[in-house]
DNA sequence: ATTTAGCACTCAAGTAAATCGAGTGCTAAC
DNA sequence: GTTAGCACTCGATTTACTTGAGTGCTAAAT
């Protein structure tokens, strides 16, 4: 186990290189105001420390950076939570005093903080939709030819699509088409709005004329579309600015990663609440092997479950980033939990 | 004016600096094909076209590289129009047969289609919405608090906002004065939504009750929003690949110059059709000093121009743009003309 | 038994000089 | 007018040297 004194070495060697990206050195440790012992002693301790594995050398005589090992120690015991500053808190707060009921724009306003205020890159996973029903269809003809279908759900979502009228259907049919679906679908969940179509539509082709058929096809191709939980990146830019990405061939492939929608979505999906920090290694794409992510989840409604995500170097300001997501995920749960 | 060799040579120098990013030497000249003369008049030929500003060198006794003033002659009078390759014409095709019918899908579609066949960035402005009027209004409510105002126009684009509903108005309330407003404000330009909101509440005030003037305030909260022109980038990290942008604080800048979105807006926006190119300096922003700016428009209905784009470096494949531009512009030309 | 001062050693980074080579301009011959 | 030839230029690359921050180890001090 480690000594008190081990325990701050690291401690001051994780914070000084969060803070300067520079390797940490014995001298510059031992004046350090809580450092009470000198820098011969530090070596010697910080020789344990790369022996036990929390610390490493970049090369034969330099000063010490964290290994991954260290940053999941002090990740895991080391953190002294950090009181968020007051220009970060007013940010935060204005931004969501601000009258805002679409999900979307809370997603992108929540990404835009978050980036704003690191540096980092954020991504937003939204909620799955498993649970969402439809509330309404609506369809509004643009003219002879085309209209639109409208999808509102429960959860206040709108999805739309345009799609062509077959010349044949007229505007009555159409409407007296989505009173029908109306009726019949409203609560169905999204998920199985595809298969309900297709049930209630023996129904409806029988106690109709084959209008409905042409018309239908259109309609159903219109509404059922895959919808792939959507992701939210916030501040790609951001990961110029850190040194340790200096070399643009890392910055490719990194973001040839990040736009890999659907592994993304599935790495940060996550069943548990909380706050989860993937260092490193622990992560498991190639191109983020020198990337940290934190994850925390929030959740709207009761059941639905998204997760916001922090992408930067295992050198991060762990400590800030965290409180920054509690907050911020708090945020955003409380808000939707305003509307449902 | 130019003899017949000297364009030879300025041709040869711009194409192969175009491919190859290097500095163009004698020696390289005088082995094409096409080239029968030797060096040393290559050389002669080239302290001409110096003279004449058309190229220059990086050093004292370095190969040549076009000038601006050299793109520019390339781009008026030596482009060759390149035919686009069968993969090209391909994924563009293909692209557009898939049946697209919301405005932003195919703008979105454009833009990646643009930025991946170029690896340059491609900036898509939504075209103005002066003309664009209403549709149709709808409210879907979702529960006692809240409801979705949606508006639909006549080009099918559909904005949605979802809003507080106060305890004092009722469902039938509000469906009522939708009915009302719907009634009124049909065909009324997007752009004096607002003031017809005004002219027409005076009547509706007087009409009823109370309850409608909140439910009003509301309602028009969530209509009547700045809906800025919009602007779609594709491709932004693309810049990255390009070895004129090694420099990350070049690259910082041009990102900060893209991202304003209203300037940016200003620079697309243009009055004639066709394509222009905007070499280096002619571009308005510092930032893009080194860069070239594509411009072609495209129509939607019939006064509605919007306009694509695609940034790169001044040393850009003009040829391939060109085509490629022409191409895309007519495809969503086309497109659009097929739902109006 | 710790802690610390002292010292030899290591190695990345920075600097200066040396070399290389692609390319030029100019001159003189073709 | 064209070209071969040659001296010259200058960025890029290589090599050698210096610097300095930092280490590990030993021996003395506490």
């Amino acid at each position: 186990m480690l000594t008190e004194r081990q325990l701050l070495i690291l401690q001051v060697i994780i914070d000084d290189f969060i803070t300067t990206a520079q390797p940490v050195g014995s001298r510059s440790i031992s004046k350090k105001d809580a450092v009470t012992f000198s820098s011969a002693t530090v070596r010697n301790e910080m020789a344990d420390l790369e022996e036990m594995g929390f610390i490493e050398k970049t090369h034969s005589s330099s000063g010490r950076i964290p290994s991954e090992k260290g940053y999941r120690f002090y990740v895991d015991h080391l953190l002294s939570p950090l009181r968020l500053s007051d220009s970060e808190v007013t940010i935060i707060r204005d931004a969501f005093t601000d009258k805002m009921m679409e999900f979307e724009q809370v997603v992108q306003k929540s990404a835009g903080i978050l980036s704003d205020l690191t540096n980092y890159t954020s991504i937003i996973l939204g909620p799955e939709v498993f649970e969402t029903k439809l509330k309404q269809l609506q369809i509004v003809p643009l003219n002879d030819q085309s209209a639109i279908a409208i999808l509102v759900t429960n959860t206040g979502h709108v999805e739309h699509r345009a799609f062509n009228v077959p010349v044949e259907v007229s505007t009555s049919d159409l409407e007296k088409m989505v009173n029908i679906l109306n009726a019949r679908l409203r609560g169905v969940p999204l998920i199985q709005l595809h298969e309900k179509l297709y049930e209630e539509i023996g129904g409806l082709l029988k106690a109709h004329t084959d209008q409905y058929e042409k018309a239908f096809a259109y309609l159903r191709a219109a509404l059922v579309e895959e919808q792939p939980t959507k992701l939210y990146i916030g501040g790609k830019t951001n990961i110029l600015m850190q040194p340790e990405f200096r070399d643009l061939d890392k910055v490719r492939s990194l973001y040839a990663t990040i736009e890999k929608e659907s592994e993304m979505a599935d790495l940060l999906r996550s069943d548990d609440e909380g706050i989860r920090v993937r260092i490193g290694q622990e992560n498991p794409f190639d191109a983020m092997q020198n990337c940290s992510l934190i994850t925390a989840s929030y959740r709207l409604g009761n059941d639905q479950i998204g997760t916001i995500a922090l992408l930067g170097p295992t050198r991060m300001e762990y400590n800030r980033m965290f409180s920054l997501m509690n907050v911020l995920s708090k945020h955003m749960t409380s808000t939707f939990r305003g509307w449902y």
